[in-house]
DNA sequence: CGTAACGTTGCAAACGTTCCCAGTTTCGGA
DNA sequence: TCCGAAACTGGGAACGTTTGCAACGTTACG
């Protein structure tokens, strides 16, 4: 089937009747090679169909052409559109991405950053699993050019691009209050991970501004998966003094919290508000559509290979932090509370 | 930061006492290496941390210790879920998973594939964009595992792995023929990718043994996008004898579907059965769930990621065509049709 | 006309690994 | 006790590329 082994720089040398170095200076762009013997290598190398072998430049060279991304779990949509942005910007530079599932254990992502490094990969974006995990910064600063994917890093050189979740937040908390609501849930994921900390933070501190003392049962920390925001939907409401909204922190819990009410007959928004963190299929397409706070995944996937890029282009740089906008927008899941109205 | 440069066999070597050639039996697991030195080759890479430089393992053997997945687009949360799965399975044999999105252009498909090669990557998973391009098999034939994901790609010698696409319209028709539907849409994909090819195919024979003759309106075909499926929505609906119950073809062309009855505000399943190709966050939380024809996609990956791995260890050994079940759900999106009722 | 300088080219050494081959030791059996 | 074979070990080539350095030819200038 294939045709005959790849054409190396010895080939298209003795096609184009020159040196090894010099193939590999024209083909580089190197200058000091005359235009007769470049036009005679171009024509040569076209003629053969050569492509440099990745792995014999990668040993001279140290450089790989190859980005890793470390994300808990490409399945989720979120991930995945960060993805694809950062394939998107990446392959024009004939950069490819290599994609690795840490499974939010600092252990495993541990041993995936190691077996990147392994692979002299140039870039690594990474939403780590642990911000506090030991060694960490250490890991990360191993690559020429390390971007933190909405994480926080204590101490950290690197560049991160990160979502302003705080104003979302903020807006959200705004439009409860101001439609009455006074007992806001919000059930959040581990603090460990700069989204659903800062999350957690400005939810207390935009309570407290508008003169409502944060109830602490009513503040669920760590929930990861949907089956946790689902068990904790049901705890929060079952409480003596239950919520007249919640919002929940990332699509996963979004997707607890609509199961739990849909199985408890609860309808929305006449006795329960409901505000999702992060656009999906299921708020944009349901009927009416759910209020959402929204960011836009493939920014911060486009930012994260720009920094990569331009790192590698000029690797003394300071590190530099791009903070990208979150947007609440009300639509038909939020309305006055009951009790209230 | 780094605390030193990585340690390499030259440096193992000389830590224990032995020579290069040793070291890499030891660490290689070869014979012929007595146990007093196998232990203290071990020890000295334990404490110099030592980690194969994969680049020149890479050139020397011709193996690169990474498989490559290529889509249409990843961030299509199947697709993703797929993508998880093969890195799954890969990962513990210590394979990496590198990722390329084709946008179904079978050129830049074509160019992925051959950055691909370059890079030595020991297997392809890919579910190509045209079953029919030309030189494709040649092109996956290249490499020493290659799997394609759901393609049927005519005179290829190559495993796969496949979705029973059939068997899941035909049980959906049965039971839309059942409830009493006559005139049942399908808006489907293109016919150059096997799921909507198999899917149009089943469509029009289930109908023909039920003695409904197919009509030609009814069957969209080679509709891509949620909007593509949003246009031809409308088209179906607005037709002079519109039908009682649509059929979306993948998840993309659902979700316009989905748009388009909410925007029309037609009520499910009163006015309207629809039922859904691929289980998604929409189709199985919506209130009530919705009918899907759904297949586990982990599987495919899994499955696929096992190809690739058996094939790495038996070369010789026959193509095999794996083929995995789809299964009908009804839930709560169909109904007896209103003329009928 | 000689020579310094420059533009152009080729040689050969790395990069870190695997593996063939040859050399050395060990061991069992005659 | 000796010898052949088997077990063990090290030397060195090769994978395909980049790159420092030397060598070459040409030109321009003194």
């Amino acid at each position: 089937m294939t045709p005959t082994k790849n054409a190396t720089l010895h080939d298209v040398a003795r096609e184009a009747g020159v040196s090894i170095s010099t193939v590999s200076r024209v083909l580089n762009d190197k200058p000091f090679v005359s235009t007769a013997v470049r036009d005679r290598v171009q024509l040569a190398s076209e003629a053969l169909g050569y492509r440099p072998d990745v792995a014999a430049r990668s040993m001279r060279t140290g450089m790989s052409g190859a980005v890793g991304l470390v994300v808990s779990d490409i399945s989720n949509p979120l991930l995945a559109a960060v993805a694809r942005a950062t394939d998107l910007a990446l392959s024009p530079f004939g950069y490819a991405l290599m994609i690795a599932n840490s499974a939010n254990d600092p252990d495993r992502e541990a041993e995936l950053i190691a077996a990147f490094r392994q692979r002299r990969l140039d870039g690594l974006i990474i939403a780590a699993a642990n911000e506090q995990s030991a060694g960490l910064n250490d890991r990360i600063a191993s690559f020429q050019a390390a971007v933190l994917l909405d994480r926080d890093v204590p101490g950290s050189r690197v560049d991160a691009v990160l979502s302003d979740h705080a104003s979302g937040i903020a807006e959200a908390i705004e439009h409860l209050v101001g439609l009455g609501h006074r007992r806001i849930s919000l059930i959040a994921g581990t603090p460990l991970q700069r989204g659903s900390r800062v999350r957690i933070e400005a939810y207390r501190s935009e309570l407290l501004a508008r003169g409502i003392s944060p109830v602490a049962e009513l503040c669920r920390i760590g929930e990861m998966t949907a089956s946790d925001g689902y068990r904790a939907v049901g705890d929060v409401l079952t409480l003596p003094e239950p919520p007249t909204a919640i919002i929940a922190g990332n699509n996963q819990l979004f997707a607890g919290l609509f199961a739990a009410i849909r199985d408890r007959g609860c309808r929305v928004p006449e006795d329960l508000s409901i505000i999702a963190c992060e656009e999906t299929e299921l708020t944009s397409l349901h009927n009416p559509p759910l209020d959402v706070i929204r960011r836009d995944m493939d920014d911060l996937g486009r930012v994260a290979a720009e920094l990569v890029l331009s790192r590698l282009a000029a690797p003394n740089r300071r590190p530099s932090r791009v903070v990208l906008p979150t947007l609440f927008e009300a639509r038909g899941s939020s309305a006055e509370p009951q009790g209230r109205a």
